[in-house]
DNA sequence: CAGTGGTCTAGACCACCGC
DNA sequence: CGGTGGTCTAGACCACTGG
């Protein structure tokens, strides 16, 4: 005998869960779309397990295993007691994982920032390709020093892909945040949720040196970045250089 | 009414599950401590769910709960429909997610391996600290080279405490493999099953420079490496020197 | 085919949070 | 206190692995 499908439809348009794939992992698929949708804003909580089970005609336990899913993908965040939450995206200076920079006695916490050169330009092969572009699309160019104290530690070159990031385009530069992330979520909506570091060694170039006042042929650590919003969209690359002398971090290795 | 304990006690001598902790908590650190007392070698199967879950009296479920903790440490590592297994330690040439070498063309899968000093020396304060170790402990200290095609690349320091390494320290060295971790496990008995790697830059000594065939003032990486063995003990401190122009590395932000 | 882990259910009860 | 997520049970059935 067939099995009977459910008598109270759950959610009229997504009946239907298994071709291949288990009943958790359609609903993870499922939430997660509807998350990404921004059918619940970062911050927000979402209806309680009990709902989103009879919603969807499922038993809790199933429930639970997509949620579960979701959790580990760093998209939800659950407190005993209080809800289900959608992440907010990076916060802080992400930057300062991997160089430690004194102010006064102390560790910084948040260097300033002033941005040097804002340019609309035409995405080459490699930035079109990595940012999911068509070739010839125009993106955002930027150049940032930021400092401790007065004192320039860090020097970025970042290029976001432009209709998305429209509002940057002609704001007043000297007005924005020290932490881009938390204004793009602001500014443009779009939220940082994860990001790739690959870091390497170099030289200093001439001008390079001068804006964080060292010398030139310096030794410095080069971080390029790949940042990715809620859909695992790259929206964002970024080279930051940093004196090698400052540089530190820790691996965690299985 | 008291809760009844359950009418056939499991594993005579571990009876009582919840002080203050969750019964898969507990559980799990019960499984735990077999598998690092030896119960179980890495590499072997655990008895079934069903088996275990009967044994210690509880529900399959949450036996499974109790599992999913342990493979979420790294300690366990489950197959469908071929068991549950202890997981071997480290096997492969860790250093090498730090560096990028040639070999011939390709990269490489494994420097050879020279011990060029093999000391038992006192430890000091730091060290015993580190390792856990009484003050004035003896250690076993290494210094080795290893190349790729006959070229030196890294450059390494290694303590080891003694009463656990002794069988190394009057074995041949020119015998010793490529990989110490596997050799560690065979030799003594010792499973590295997580390390942790301090990154940072530094310019070459003279006698360094010798060694790796660079010049002295040569800009190099140092990886400071401690590594813990199944029950999170540290077993090992290890420095690692390498040419700076050789670093890569990714770190994936949350 | 027998044995393993993976999915799913429908409940009960506990622990935490905030009002 | 009512609402939230966390724990636990006792089953049934599915899917993969190996001989």
């Amino acid at each position: 005998m067939m099995a009977i499908q459910n008598t109270l439809s759950p959610r009229p348009g997504d009946d239907q869960p298994a071709p291949g794939q288990s009943r958790y992992g359609w609903l993870a698929a499922s939430l997660r779309a509807r998350i990404t949708q921004g059918e619940w804003v970062p911050g927000t909580a979402l209806p309680a397990e009990a709902a989103l089970a009879r919603e969807h005609g499922v038993a809790l336990g199933t429930l639970r295993q997509a949620l579960a899913v979701l959790v580990a993908e760093g998209l939800l965040e659950r407190q005993h007691g209080r809800g289900t939450f959608v992440r907010a995206g990076l916060g802080g200076a992400s930057m300062l994982r991997f160089f430690r920079f004194r102010h006064g006695g102390e560790l910084t916490a948040t260097p300033e920032s002033s941005i040097l050169e804002r340019r609309t330009e035409l995405a080459g092969p490699a930035t079109s390709e990595a940012l999911g572009l068509p070739t010839g699309a125009s993106v955002l160019s930027l150049r940032r020093l930021r400092s401790v104290d007065g004192q320039p530690c860090l020097l970025e070159q970042i290029t976001l892909p432009l209709p998305l990031f429209e509002p940057l385009a002609s704001s007043d530069t000297t007005a924005w945040d020290s932490l881009l992330y938390p204004m793009f979520q602001r500014v443009c909506g779009t939220t940082i949720h994860r990001a790739e570091d690959q870091l390497s060694f170099g030289l200093l170039s001439a001008e390079q040196a001068r804006l964080l006042r060292l010398e030139p042929g310096h030794p410095c650590v080069q971080v390029q970045r790949r940042a990715f919003d809620l859909s695992g969209r790259c929206v964002e690359l970024r080279t930051t250089l940093g004196d090698a002398f400052a540089f530190q971090y820790t691996a965690h290795v299985r």
